[in-house]
DNA sequence: CGCTCGATATTCT
DNA sequence: GAATATCGAGCGA
């Protein structure tokens, strides 16, 4: 997913516009053997999306106030997996993107999981919806190919840290701050 | 820049 | 009752 854009196509005042980045950082998180996923204890209403079908949205609210996005991905050997998308580089949309987050700083529209999902208003209501149409208006699309990526452990967990299923592309400066941080 | 801390819903112990 | 796949304000340097 790294180096592919995100796309939302969002009415505005009647005409249809894009808001879309490049996927710049992202985070892996598997089934029951993830002590550090959703889905570590098995199917739950929350995390249902994640035991569903792959390239689909699986958005969960957390610390009471943000929303995540994901998109489910795993291995056929596995019954539950999904991507989370931490950080965005802004390409279209940007000023409906700065309305969005009551912020003027480009730096701080989408330079976290929170963040780019207010950027981009995706909330619960896109939860479980099939990302490879562009009906639902949500999608991936092809981007740049990335030049250099590098992998850490996922960011505010304290189980599974010994796994390097974070995924940062170097060369951005969009990734998320505290990412940025801890890669030193 | 980089640190601390409060807000606050959902899930798990 | 505790932890959490987070963010921004406030602070000091």
């Amino acid at each position: 997913l790294i180096g592919k854009t995100l796309v939302r196509t969002i009415s505005i005042g009647g005409k249809n516009s894009r808001l879309s980045g490049a996927i710049v950082e992202t985070e892996a998180y598997e089934g029951r053997n993830d002590p550090a996923s959703h889905a570590r204890m098995g199917p739950t209403p929350r995390n249902s999306v994640m035991f569903g079908q792959v390239g689909r949205a699986y958005i969960y609210f957390t610390y009471g106030t943000h929303y995540c996005f994901n998109i489910t991905a795993r291995s056929s050997r596995q019954d539950a997996g999904a991507v989370l998308i931490r950080a965005l580089e802004p390409i279209e949309g940007i000023e409906v993107m700065k309305l969005h987050r009551i912020c003027d700083k480009s730096y701080s529209l989408t330079s976290g999981p929170g963040k780019l999902a207010q950027a981009l208003q995706i909330g619960p209501i896109f939860n479980g919806i099939d990302l490879t149409t562009q009906d639902s208006g949500v999608f991936v699309e092809k981007g740049p190919r990335p030049t250099q990526i590098i992998s850490t452990p996922r960011i505010g967990i304290t189980r599974g840290v010994d796994r390097n299923w974070r995924f940062v592309n170097l060369l951005s400066k969009y990734a998320s701050r505290r990412a940025r941080i801890k890669i030193r």
